[in-house]
DNA sequence: CTTTCTGCTTGATTTGAATCACAGCAATCC
DNA sequence: GGATTGCTGTGATTCAAATCAAGCAGAAAG
């Protein structure tokens, strides 16, 4: 099945066009790997993995957006990633025989590409340039992690909020006159596992924001993004 | 240059076949690659690498020990890795045009190899194993840096605090009769530095563990471990 | 051997986030 | 439309770790 101009409608090969993964494959390569890949579609709500499972595929979101969790000892959830249109996940896996240790989630309507295990590592023999990108993505994603680590590791709550109010306007946000929308793509409680953070203290936080009128908050679902200079100075100036 | 039965007088082949990244390799293929490794010394306190440089190589320790920080806007050193034989840093930048955004330094006199950029896309693109192998190491540090992720993330210090010693017990612990004995590679500082906790806090912890006969202190830079069993406990049953 | 310095411990106080408690709002269900 | 249920915001309280402040011990230097 050859692509046309529109790939909505050429289920084998949208994914792949979009993973960056596979970006300097050419057309002919590219078809030929998207005849390995099979597709799923998830409702919001729906496990896409369990904690414990056997992973057997490397998967990539196609559309949708999932959040990835783990529950602690007291059976909080904990420190989700999100993923979105284009993100992969689960390689870690794929060359270990260890178990998921983390569960993913479907926020809305999701579709997903899966490559198999051995169907993957048939394409990093034969395609050095995938793998190449491979690790260059896991570079990015560590790097990522560092930062995280970073902002993590200080105690100072505004700047870790003020952090993930920049990274969503700059992953949901979209810009206005009066200054970045951002569309939520989780609840506060959500937000607040994501930070490490109580829901009560992030509330707070977002109304002291609100008050210094860096922020406006339009309904549950939806921020304004007002001066984003001074969360920037918030999130570098910590500690 | 062939290896004989005792690597350590064979500079060449010496990191190589400590390295689990190219432990697929055959004898022949490693030798071809061992030619291509630079060797460099460093002494304790010797920077390898500053924030803000370019990366021109993969490094693999091959002697020591080195530790990874940051330092906050505030100028305190932060969250710092350490890196000791066999573990090899710096492949973040070489498939990107970052420079580095961590400090490596040498905590006591070490050895490394260095594998350029071009070259280890030369060995990549020749030998996929190695690449598999490395997709493969990076999954598992990512893995790792999950998990870090999560005790960080728990407020409960006790349970930190517990961990990093059995971290250290696994990694620079020793068998006695009495218990596992650690000789500390980093100071106090550091290690509340790691924790991201206040120095006067590690003390206190340390403290109230040796009350409880949970470790005992024998000088600054020796520790014994005398029950690993509830310090596991407090690690795991933490928030 | 004494002095000095550096890193460590211990105590007192402060601070900031978690927790507890409850009220308001929104969404869903009947 | 009204009721149940699940999120959310705000105030009061508690608690744990940071900070401030000495004091101590071991190492290096004179």
């Amino acid at each position: 099945m050859k692509c046309s101009q529109d790939c909505r409608h050429c289920f084998r090969g949208l994914c792949i066009h979009r993973v960056p993964l596979f970006s300097s494959l050419s057309e002919e390569n590219l078809v030929q790997i998207a005849g390995l890949i099979q597709h799923k579609n998830y409702e919001k709500g729906d496990r896409l993995i369990s904690e414990g499972t056997t992973m057997e595929s490397l998967i990539i979101i196609n559309e949708g957006s999932v959040k990835a969790f783990r529950y602690t000892p007291a059976g909080r959830e904990q420190r989700s990633y999100l993923f979105s249109e284009g993100d992969f996940f689960g390689e870690q896996y794929l060359f270990s025989d260890l178990k998921a240790t983390y569960n993913v989630e479907a926020l809305e309507a999701v579709k997903i590409c899966m490559l198999t295990k051995t169907q993957l590592h048939k394409v990093l023999h034969t395609h050095p340039d995938v793998a190449i990108k491979l690790i260059s993505e896991l570079g990015k994603r560590i790097a990522q992690m560092e930062n995280t680590f970073q902002s993590l590791g200080i105690r100072n709550v505004d700047a870790r909020v003020a952090t993930l109010l920049l990274d969503f306007a700059s992953k949901y946000g979209e810009e206005s006159p009066e200054g970045t929308v951002i569309t939520l793509p989780i609840s506060r409680e959500g937000m607040a596992n994501f930070l490490g953070i109580a829901r009560e203290t992030l509330s707070r936080k977002l109304s002291k924001f609100e008050d210094e009128g860096l922020i406006r908050s339009i309904d549950l679902k939806t921020l304004l993004v007002r001066d984003s200079g001074t969360l920037g100075d918030l999130a570098g100036l910590s500690d």
